[in-house]
DNA sequence: CCGGGGGGTGAGCGGTCGCTTAGGGTACGG
DNA sequence: CCGTACCCTAAGCGACCGCTCACCCCCCGG
């Protein structure tokens, strides 16, 4: 898992750049943004405290490079899933499943991602607001095609859009990696429960 | 909704800190325990910092006080609404819309109770633990009535359990006051979605 | 062999934190 | 009228925070 999880900050250079990233997602999912100190993450990446400030400017810094690498992650995997060809039920299930599977499987990334939001500076704040409306935007869009195609019966589009997606989301705060459920076990049954919210009635 | 919020705390005296639970959670809520301190408490409740060691030994104690109560309000609700008389259906539709409706009516005191809990200490930790698997045991008492009944037609009862209560508690994170859904319709649509999560067909 | 620059460290600064302590104001029984 | 029990405050203690600074080591071109 270290090196699987490693690949997902490739992007992030130099190598103590990315160690100061892997470090700090660890402890801030392990006890929040505020509760972790900058000594601490110099400290688990092996570093001295005054290293971290050679490569950030700010620890907000480091939780705003984590976002924003986060979301644009999860959000890629949203686009390339809702885009194959297929009926909007295929679309949506493999969306949801993929969707799931990341936030099960990075559920330390994704817990810093989805719910240490609030500690970010108004400006990066505001950007990552948009990362998010885009998110929503896409799961909309197969909801709204699956209505048009009527093969989903959904009274309140938005509303249930928003409760598919923070299901989807809510995996981060729930899921232990020594659990007994895999993150593909969930993805699959995620992908079920959503297509029964949309009202999609399987094999008729 | 200032009288409304403080009535759920009535069983907190005297009444000074019970004013000191009232500002911790609006200052827990808007920017998670870690960020506030006791001088932001203190002060928004009108005393001076010293005045809350005289009501509690410790910030802890206070998250302990709110999220106890907290708990023991939600699962009440739960407990009230799942044991009523009628169908599995009417029974879970019930017990969901009253849960959400207490989730976004009272978001404030929900997003301390359902998302700071890993600040409190080890014991106290382990308490609240034990109301939440009561939680989870209520809902999961309806869903297996519902199969049992052959109304529902549900494959993974636990994962979907767990489902259900998932998107219930995320309302408190992201429902907003000032937006434009109201807690009653909330509540309706997310009774809705959780009768189509256990595979109730309705009018059939 | 030398000079310079980028990644690193030890020590520590100013500020703020959770919490304590000494004492003041007020209502009330005798 | 006094004692006293109860809330409360002003001031501050020791610890620890985010962050900085002066300096060091090592690699590399000339």
């Amino acid at each position: 898992m270290g090196v699987e999880q490693s690949e997902q900050w490739a992007e992030i250079t130099p190598d103590a750049a990315r160690r100061l990233v892997i470090a700090a997602v660890a402890a801030f999912a392990e006890r929040g943004y505020h509760a972790t100190t900058t000594r601490d993450i110099a400290g688990r990446a092996g570093m001295s405290p005054a290293a971290l400030y050679i490569h950030y400017r700010t620890k907000e810094e480091l939780l705003y490079r984590i976002s924003g690498v986060g979301h644009r992650l999860a959000l890629e995997i949203l686009r390339r899933e809702s885009g194959r060809d297929g009926t909007p039920a295929e679309r949506l299930a493999a969306a949801v499943r993929a969707f799931v599977r990341w936030h099960a499987e990075h559920h330390t990334t994704a817990r810093v991602v989805q719910y240490e939001l609030q500690a970010l500076g108004e400006e990066h704040y505001a950007e990552i607001v948009g990362l998010r409306r885009e998110t929503d935007a896409t799961v909309r869009g197969i909801i709204e095609d699956g209505v048009a195609a009527g093969d989903f019966a959904v009274p309140d589009v938005p509303g249930t859009t928003l409760a598919v997606i923070s299901l989807c989301i809510d995996v981060a705060r729930w899921f232990n990696s020594e659990g007994k459920r895999t993150p593909d076990e969930v993805g699959e049954l995620y992908a079920d429960l959503a297509l029964r919210m949309v009202g999609y009635a399987a094999g008729r």
